[in-house]
Order: structure tokens, then C-alpha cells, then sequence
DNA sequence: AAATCGGGGTA
DNA sequence: TACCCAGATTT
């Protein structure tokens, strides 16, 4: 019997997600958001701004539409075009961007920024390709900026569109192994009104189809969907073999002058934080690698009078790390290159979130 | 294909 | 706790 060489989830197996049933909902349900045109406005010809598109499009990169609301109002009343947005020092942007994570993205967005004013006049390319090729904009931005801004009729497809696609085709296979289906997927259904289906698609997933939670009876694209007739629609999507996260550990050296300023300095342009600041420390020993479960003893900077002021955790993507916390009252610079920063004004350094509990530690005492 | 790269909200 | 969030880039 001959092998019969169609995928399972073979897209011609599947109904297709009704896009005029979709956008009726949206019309009447979707998310008021800073950044975006409303459909009713949209149906009126208003155009969104894409500078305002693409700025958002990037913070929400792995980002909760919450936490990303006081970081796109403080950017764009303070950059509030492209054309000032390129014009700021990169420094200024980091400074704005700190706490927000992922820090690569700020130093594309300044890229990016400055690309689109020297090579495009100030305007973003209209197509997805095109917006392919500009730091930071991947698979999806360039995706949700055509459709959004220009509707192309492309498939926008981010981490709520994987998980309704997931649920409506029953997908038996992380979606991580099934990006081009579940992309083609998305692709037979883009209607003319492509901006708001993609967003659509994504308050769908953020509102009713959420992540722990199925609220198939008002769900406007019901009908068709497989995951509805399962036991649990939420068992979709499946998840891949999770690996559990590694440790490490190290010491961080906090320094305070005679004026009550923190010595601080900045961090390669490479590699984890690239190019934020910092204060003094040593590295983020491997406990794995160290065979011990005590990390090394410090080795100090400067000489003087260290106080152990105790510890602080906190998580990344991919390890977690225990930083010992130092404190040392000396107006001698503890590295070569670094600055003296009033204590009042740390809020307004490239301080990743890591740093700010070190030094909330420190002011405990 | 897998690893790297932050931080916070949610159940 | 574990999972997930309008992912991109590098290895």
C-alpha cells in the first residue's frame, strides 16, 4: 500500500477561519489601544501612523500590551516622529528603554530609525519584504506593519495567532515545528481588510481564545473550529519538552562617595544587557561548572571596608541568577572607566532591572 | 534547529 | 511554580 504523502494537517483538511464573521466581531468588540485606529475610523479613511505602528509593534515584541502603555507614551512625547526619534542620542534611548527588557531591540529601533530617515526619506516601505530588510523588524513586524499600516494581504502571525491557528485546526504538533502552516493557514483567509483582520486575529486570542482559557461560546469563529469539539480546547497548542533553567551566581560591588553618588559604568556592546549600565561586579559563575555550591569569595576593586548587604535573585530567559551584594563607602573611582551618578538621578540611568534591585538592596541599610 | 536575549503578569 | 506575552537575531 503506498504511502499516501499529505501532511496531517494538511490544510486542505481544514474549513478556513471565516474572516467577514471575524471582522463583524471586531467591529463591535476591538481593544482601544494608543497606537491604533479604530475600525470605525478606519472605515472613514483614516490612516494609522506608522511611526506609531512600527514603535509599538516593537516594544510588544514578547511584551504585554500593559506593560508596554507607559513606555509608548513616554517615547512618543518625547520623540514624537521618526525624524526625532533618529536625531536622539542612542544613549537616550537605552535610558528611555530601561526596563523594558530585550535590549537589543532599543539599539535596532535607533538603527532602524535612522535607516528609515536616510534611505527612505522618512517614510517606512509600504510591503513586507521590504520592511524585512530594517533592523529588529522580523517575520511578524514586517507582517503587522503591511497589513496594519498599508493592508497588504499578508498573514500576520504572532504567539496569539499560533494559538488560536493551534486550536482551530486541533494541531497536533508544537506550533514551533508547524510555522509554515500554520502562515498558509492564516493566508487563505486574508481579506481585503487586512490590518484589521490581523488585529482581529490577535485581540481574539488576547481576549477570548487566551492562553489558559477558551471562551468558545461567544467566539465568532466557532463554528468551524476543531479544538471547540475536543474535550479541552485549551490542551492546544501542545507544548514542546520543557528543559528546566540553570543557575548562576556572582557578586556586585556597589561604591557611594562622600557626596552619596554610585559609581557606575557601562556594559559591552555585546552579549547579555549590551551597552547598559551597570555597577561593578564579577562574573556570573556557572554553579554547574564550579562544582561547589559556594561561589567564589569576592575579590574586591578597591580596598576598604566592604559590608555584606545580602542577596537578590532575579530571572532571565534562560538562567537565573543570586547576586551577593557589597557596599563600600569611598570616593575612590573602583574600575577605570565609569561615572559618578547622584542617587536621585538613577531613574534616569540605562539601569536594566537586574542592577535596580542591587542597589535597592543596598539602600535597605 | 537551537540558543540567546528581559521582565512582568497570570492561574 | 509554570506558562506566556503583537519575536528577532545569532550560532
Amino acid at each position: 500500500m503506498p504511502e499516501i504523502n499529505r501532511h496531517k494537517n494538511d490544510k486542505s483538511n481544514k474549513p478556513p477561519i471565516d474572516a467577514a464573521a471575524l471582522l463583524a466581531w471586531y467591529d463591535n468588540n476591538a481593544r482601544a489601544l494608543p497606537w491604533r485606529v479604530s475600525p470605525a475610523d478606519r472605515a472613514r479613511g483614516v490612516a494609522p501612523n506608522p511611526y506609531f505602528v512600527w514603535l509599538s509593534e516593537i516594544m510588544l515584541q514578547q511584551t504585554t500590551v500593559p506593560t508596554v502603555g507607559k513606555y509608548f507614551a513616554a517615547f512618543t512625547s518625547r520623540w514624537p516622529t521618526v525624524q526625532d526619534l533618529a536625531a536622539a542620542d542612542r544613549d537616550d534611548v537605552l535610558k528611555e528603554w530601561a526596563g523594558l527588557g530585550y535590549y537589543a531591540r532599543a539599539r535596532n529601533l535607533h538603527a532602524c530609525a535612522n535607516m528609515v530617515v536616510d534611505e527612505f526619506g522618512g517614510d517606512f516601505p509600504q510591503t513586507a519584504a521590504e520592511l524585512m530588510n530594517l533592523p529588529g523588524i522580523g517575520p511578524y513586524t514586517s507582517a503587522a506593519i503591511a497589513a496594519i499600516c498599508y493592508d497588504q494581504q499578508v498573514a500576520v502571525v504572532d504567539g496569539n495567532v499560533d494559538r488560536v491557528v493551534a486550536r482551530f485546526t486541533a494541531l497536533d504538533q508544537p506550533v514551533r515545528d508547524a510555522k509554515p502552516f500554520v502562515k498558509s493557514f492564516v493566508q487563505q483567509s486574508v481579506p481585503k481588510r487586512a490590518g484589521d483582520f490581523a488585529q482581529s486575529l490577535m485581540d481574539l486570542g488576547a481576549t477570548i481564545c487566551a492562553p489558559k482559557r477558551a471562551n468558545c461560546l461567544i467566539c465568532p469563529i466557532a463554528e468551524n473550529c476543531q479544538g471547540t469539539k475536543t474535550a479541552d480546547p485549551t490542551n492546544f497548542p501542545v507544548m514542546p519538552a520543557k528543559k528546566q533553567k540553570p543557575k548562576r551566581a556572582g557578586h556586585a560591588f556597589v561604591v557611594e562617595n562622600a557626596k552619596g553618588e554610585i559609581w557606575l559604568q557601562q556594559r559591552p556592546e555585546k552579549g547579555l544587557l549590551a551597552a547598559m549600565t551597570e555597577v561593578p561586579g564579577s562574573e556570573w559563575h556557572k554553579l554547574a561548572e564550579i562544582k561547589s555550591d559556594t561561589i567564589p569569595e569576592p575579590e574586591f576593586p578597591i580596598r576598604g571596608e566592604w559590608r555584606n548587604c545580602g542577596s537578590i535573585e532575579h530571572v532571565f530567559t534562560h538562567f537565573a541568577l543570586t547576586l551577593t551584594v557589597w557596599k563600600l563607602n569611598s570616593d575612590e573611582a573602583p574600575t577605570q572607566k565609569g561615572w559618578w551618578s547622584k542617587k536621585q538621578n538613577l531613574d534616569a540611568e540605562a539601569l536594566p532591572t537586574v542592577f535596580k534591585k542591587v542597589l535597592a538592596k543596598t539602600f535597605e541599610e
